[in-house]
DNA sequence: ATCCGACTTGACTCACCGTTCAAAGTCGGA
DNA sequence: TCCGACTTTGAACGGTGAGTCAAGTCGGAT
């Protein structure tokens, strides 16, 4: 009993691991069935048999790997004090390719394949902003806490400028993720420092 | 022949802009020739009569619709003087649903359409790069201009600001579009007049 | 009037892919 | 060893929609 039932929640992950990473590599659009089938190593009728329509397993899939990602981050940055350097590394990780440990699974290629998703469909769309909320609360916090330690010297509320920061990065992650070859992953990470500076008032 | 020549420029046309209506409405993914014949008035072959395939079709209809937001705005800013409020009628352009009299055509929906596709489809790929290129010289346009007039007292280069200032709107675009309850459109203009005040040097 | 070329139609073809299903395999427990 | 439930397969089905094409329309030029 117990038995079957890991392995069928091994199963679900594993399918759920696969078709992300063939979305990240051909694109929601191109991703078909048959493709995530061949990525687990099984026959497409399993797929089918794990989860009711295609349309649920891209649905979760996309939800499940952003979901990892903020873990991961989420994760990392609990074990920094400062709010100084969890606010740097939080930027260090968000830049796409600029942490050369962390392989091109680029994140935020799938994160454009949320938007449009969500777009039109409402499930998404509510866990796009669930998902929205949870980051930019991540980023409130370290404010908060630089604010009360007195490493950064803004009084404008947290959630304001995590508002401010969160978009900011969003906004110049794209760039950098379409390669557009002014905003390189230096020039993204140098300018969401200065930002930070300007905007939580730190020296950098 | 003139005539000729006239009346099939205006079928080219006529068809784009319904395609831009119809992937608006639709999505990309959803979009069919058929859709876009039945918006255009004609029979479905008469579509591929115009254009080669239909993904020709679908990367055409969006830079062509890109363009036209382009030029209404940056026909607009030209008429005014002063660089601040070139800046605040920009921003007031940008933010999606904020002016009434420019009915939710949502353009930004379009944008993150085509970085889906540029993502894959080099041709896409190069024209986004010169389209927010474009786009980034127009708001550093306004900046120099605003510097030299002493408008803005910040040194920081107008290249650099305008990046930051279109990165930041972009990411807050973004939230609005998607409808996210925290981020309503006048709080994004808020946070875009705020964030530039900041960032440029000049009173609000 | 007739012809010619551009424009337009809509029915047809054809490939593709999500989904279904009957049959086979696997495995633990009685 | 056998039973039954769960898992897995792969072939078959069916809908869909892009692209083709042969035939028809129309307007202007000769």
């Amino acid at each position: 009993m117990s038995g079957t039932a890991t392995k069928a929640r091994d199963r679900h992950q594993e399918i759920l691991d696969a078709a992300a990473r063939v979305i990240t590599e051909r694109g929601l659009a191109e991703t078909r069935i048959a493709d995530i089938a061949e990525r687990t190593g099984v026959s497409p009728g399993l797929i089918l048999y794990y989860f009711d329509s295609k349309d649920r397993l891209l649905s979760e899939a996309l939800t499940y790997a952003n979901d990892q990602f903020y873990l991961r981050m989420s994760r990392e940055i609990r074990r920094i004090d400062s709010a100084r350097e969890q606010l740097r590394r939080l930027i260090d990780l968000s830049v796409p390719g600029y942490l050369p440990e962390y392989g091109r699974l680029d994140e935020w290629a799938l994160w454009v394949e949320v938007w449009v998703r969500a777009l039109r469909d409402p499930e998404m769309a509510k866990d796009r902003e669930a998902l929205d909320q949870r980051w930019r609360n991540q980023i409130a916090e370290i404010i908060r806490a630089g604010q009360a330690s007195g490493e950064f010297t803004s009084t404008v509320p947290a959630e304001e400028l995590a508002l401010r920061l969160a978009c900011l990065i969003d906004g110049l992650a794209i760039q950098v993720v379409m390669n557009d070859s002014q905003v390189t992953p230096e020039r993204m990470h140098r300018t969401c420092m200065e930002v930070a500076a300007n905007e939580l008032g730190f020296a950098l």
